[in-house]
DNA sequence: CCACAATATTTACGCGTGTAAAAGGGAGGA
DNA sequence: TCCTCCCTTTTACACGCGTAAATATTGTGG
């Protein structure tokens, strides 16, 4: 930069505000800037332009899991938000496993980054590095909420209304359904679980809740649905039932199960065999048959996320009272139920 | 860093030395050092660190999409590699759009990152930031290689081996496949289409390409790929057809619109509608009927790209001959085809 | 106990840029 | 014409740390 200032004929520090903002800049500089630019190829270097500013530009994003278009969606909702806000985003995901999450939190704090948005593990999220984390940048948790973070501030779905949703459908066309959940809870599942139990519970039915004992080794969700539901449908149980599944992965491998079984299910008389899921995953209208289910909001989540996040970073808040704000889900009526 | 070092009683560059290595420390000084840092919380700053050092011990990665799983595959791949290797990978997608991937190279460049992976857009990336960025750093491509840019590393699959492979097999147990395309085009499609082509005329048989001509607003891979098939099946034809289909996601809009009129492609009597895809994706095998397709080896280009990144890093290569190395596909038998 | 080597630490400087304060320059009014 | 005011540019210093060279310390053998 020095070199090309003295080339163009400016100082240095003229150079360094006409990077950051043309406009400080008189317009006979700029030209002459411009001009001295196009002979040489010159790249700020993105360290030094960050060491001594006040804000670094920069928010990061934490997910648990890369594979799952559901966290994909997100990112990509994200994305667009900070990008739109002139923010580059710095991702990292934590593979399921604590202790990379905990090292991209410590990496977001070495980086000065003005905020940081975490989709948690659900389960077992090292709470103290986050903790540690939100006491000094501007933090918002989102899709997931430990019970032991009440004070956060937090963008997800509102699944005491999506699944309580889903359950008073599949109540009102069809047999009261069965839960699948997964044994590897988080805190989106429990809660799912829970508003399942209490909607069933007000429409005077009783709720059976099932997939809770891992089997086999079921470490992924499709692989667990199958593996519950073949063994139910191997004993004849279950096979005019409605069931529903605590997402859709977990329902993919559920229909699955249905099919190997000669099992259709679908939305029919009273009396057949129904599933249903819940996220509303890409591929949901591919399947055969195409799965019902509750969307959730993913863009709105991410566009709401990075706008509380700038609000935190511009001081706008009063900073006490965190800011819980939970999407309704949005029934999505396919064929499966 | 300075206070903590008076505090401790050593010096400002005995700290950073610790951090960089504590083995760099005497036993004595470490144990004194770590005993001052329990009672301040420090983390060293991300920028100052890298400022001044040769190596920045991070690598750049470009992925074109987010919300497809094959890529997600791939990246997971490349950060368990660049992890073991001790290297912070810095994820950009290019979100289908040049002007990002372009921006994402420039990042790069400024971050002096120590060498950048990219899997491009398929056929419109900008070519200009990418030979800038090779010139700059070593560079790697992944999945992906356009014709124009021969002297590239590279890091894939072989296509002319995975897609003979399939056509072969369709030809031995049914009907000769038809090859259903992308309009779209990447180099990988066409790479595909060609040695479905070349097998096909090897064969004896007569190859048959559809698919080419954009139907509707097929933005998406599922969608197009239901489209087309929807058309050509409500005709009556292609129903006791063999259907290769250029990747999975088209393969499972292909079995979407199978299953809408009724066809249930699989492995049966010869004459019988099949339908195969190609790259494994995750799902496959809860598909219905269970998608048969050419697994690409994600795990395998992911470690190799990394790996062989590091060489060029370490300076451990001639430096004029670009490695192409070229993974075989595998196949995956199971019901659809 | 001393000389010498080997290792550990410190001194001094630099990395490439941002920023506040000081200096410069040009337009408008008296 | 001169002076003031405002905008632009420059000067001077800072950001937080890495690193080579210089110095201090420790260990070893005689």
């Amino acid at each position: 930069m020095e070199e090309l200032s003295v080339a163009i004929g400016v100082s240095r520090p003229t150079l360094s505000r006409f990077f950051q903002d043309p406009t400080l800049v008189k317009a006979n500089t700029v030209e002459r800037i411009e001009r001295g630019l196009t002979q040489v190829e010159y790249v700020p270097n993105f360290f030094a332009t960050r060491l001594n500013r006040k804000s670094t530009g920069m928010i990061g994003v934490i997910i648990p899991y890369l594979n799952d278009l559901f966290f994909t969606k997100l990112l990509q909702s994200v994305e667009e938000a900070a990008m739109r806000a002139g923010l580059t985003v710095i991702t990292q995901c934590s593979h399921s496993d604590p202790a990379i999450e905990a090292r991209a939190a410590e990496t977001f704090m070495s980086m000065n980054v003005d905020g940081a948005l975490v989709a948690p593990l659900g389960d077992h999220s090292d709470q103290a590095v986050q903790l540690r984390l939100k006491s000094r940048l501007p933090f918002v948790l989102m899709d997931s909420r430990p019970t032991t973070m009440p004070n956060v501030d937090f963008v997800g779905t509102n699944h005491i209304q999506s699944t309580g949703l889903m359950t008073e459908y599949l109540c009102r066309v069809g047999e009261p359904p069965a839960f699948l959940a997964m044994p590897r809870v988080n805190f989106n599942a429990l809660e799912r679980e829970a508003a399942y139990i209490a909607q069933m519970e007000k429409l005077g039915f009783e709720p059976e809740v099932l997939g809770t004992e891992s089997v086999s080794d079921s470490a992924h969700f499709e692989e667990h649905g199958e593996a519950i539901l073949d063994a139910e449908f191997a004993h004849g149980r279950l096979t005019d039932r409605s069931i529903l599944c605590v997402n859709d992965r977990v329902a993919i491998g559920a229909i699955r199960a249905a099919a190997r079984h000669g099992l259709t299910p679908g939305r029919g008389a009273k009396g057949g065999l129904r599933i249903a899921g819940h996220d509303d995953y890409p591929l949901c209208p591919y399947l055969n048959p195409a799965l019902t289910t509750v969307a959730q909001n993913t863009d709105a989540i991410g566009k709401k996320a990075v706008s509380r996040l700038l609000q935190m970073i511009r001081g706008e808040v009063s900073g006490d009272t965190p800011e819980i704000t939970l999407f309704d889900g949005e029934l999505k009526l396919r064929e499966s139920a």
